[in-house]
DNA sequence: CGTGAACTTGAGATTTCTCAAGCGGGGTGG
DNA sequence: CCACCCCGCTTGAGAAATCTCAAGTTCACG
């Protein structure tokens, strides 16, 4: 079920038919790509721009010894690498999964912006909130122990995934190793273990063969201190 | 010496005059602003973008327990609530020292973002630098040791200012305690205050009267492992 | 000259890390 | 079809970074 594009960017701004088929013919084929895929590497230009249609992948920065920070998790429906539209990108974008992806060039997307406000809105709020999440992570990386900081990002993710069309009942897919939740969370792998053992102790979760169930919503989101008002779900007032 | 704001705008994209001075239009009255001030509370939607004109600011999440994060500091020259053009504010703007701010009504840089693709351009490029910025601060928080954060932040910060015009040779104002550190790092101010001192033993700076002088550049920047690449400043290419 | 905020110091407590090793399942080549 | 192997997960134990608490000092400002 891969959405189109035009579909998700329509959830941050009221966009009418004609915008939302602008958008569609922006971009070109869906193509498919495998899990461990490099969809944007660091440091190139690009001329075009990447959404993402099915699976999920992750933005990182690696460092010349192996250290690894992730700076966030995409689901279908994102525009992985925007910040091309204006600038060189400083990150690379890795899939999780296997997917699709499609691409527009960016002369393309700068156009649409220009003569379609509606467009530009949904744009300018789909990277504002990408930066409310970016600010929200800090927050649990600065102030946050490991227990709260791993339940807050298990409600990130289900909440988003959740407005992705994702969810099933109280399951979402989650393809992230432990690695990758301790190199997002400024974790080790070892601790991570632990806390997220933790978790299934308390009752709050089960994490196996790649899915997340929240069994006590609740809970969890009070163990997290989660308040979902940083992700501006549903949020297109101008 | 209030640097007029479509100057500051300038260094983003290209503008020509009638842009710049369209730009200078949009902001009302300078106001002087007491340090300590609150310019933006968390919260409220406001009908304006705030313009900091001179003096220092940061951006900062305070829970309900007292812990604080700080997401940024602010120099003159920056817009500090852009985001609420497009989406409400999940974090309050203070004011580090008194200044001067200038207000612009949404609506007017909203219509002038949609007549001038030069004016959006750079708003867009200041927007996605400053989420640059946080994803910095992530691998900081994330990866670095006390010590290499704190003068990653103090390379940052001058680098910063240099742009912004705030710099005399190895000098710049610095008007955050250590306790802004601290809750900017996520470090305790026991520790910061002790990572500081290592800092001027090492012979890498000195930091007294609310002014931060860089002693040893290269060894500091070293230290830091500071590459400004991220901070993307002069990068003007579409 | 008094006062409070910012800074500094000491010492013990805690969280989290590192190193090292073992386990388990799924995929692959023989 | 089976065996092997690798990756991801788990466990134990000691080490390190950082925190908390508590107290004292300095300096700017009223």
């Amino acid at each position: 079920m891969p959405r189109r594009f035009a579909e998700s960017l329509a959830l941050y701004a009221v966009l009418d038919d004609a915008d939302r088929q602008a958008v569609e013919l922006a971009f070109g084929p869906v193509r498919t790509v495998a899990a461990g895929a490099t969809l944007v590497e660091r440091g190139e230009p690009g001329q075009t721009c990447t959404a993402l249609l099915r699976g999920q992948a992750f933005r990182h920065k690696t460092l010349r010894d192996g250290r690894r920070q992730i700076m966030s998790f995409h689901a279908p429906g994102d525009l992985v690498d925007l910040q091309r539209l204006f600038l060189s990108m400083d990150s690379s974008v890795t899939m999780l999964t296997s997917g699709e992806v499609a691409q527009a060039p960016k002369r393309t997307l700068l156009e649409l912006m220009a003569a379609r406000p509606a467009v530009a809105e949904a744009l300018w709020r789909m990277s504002l909130i990408e930066a409310a999440i970016f600010r929200e992570w800090m927050v649990g990386m600065g102030q946050r122990s490991a227990y709260t900081r791993i339940a807050h990002l298990l409600c990130e993710i289900f909440t988003r995934l959740e407005a992705a069309g994702q969810v099933q009942g109280d399951r979402c897919p989650f393809p992230a190793t432990q690695a990758h939740l301790s190199d997002s969370l400024g974790l080790s792998v070892v601790h991570t273990n632990r806390i997220l053992q933790a978790l299934r102790r308390d009752g709050l979760i089960t994490l196996e063969a790649h899915e997340l169930a929240i069994l006590d919503w609740p809970r969890l989101a009070k163990a997290a201190e989660f308040d979902p008002d940083y992700l501006h779900i549903g949020e297109m007032a101008a």
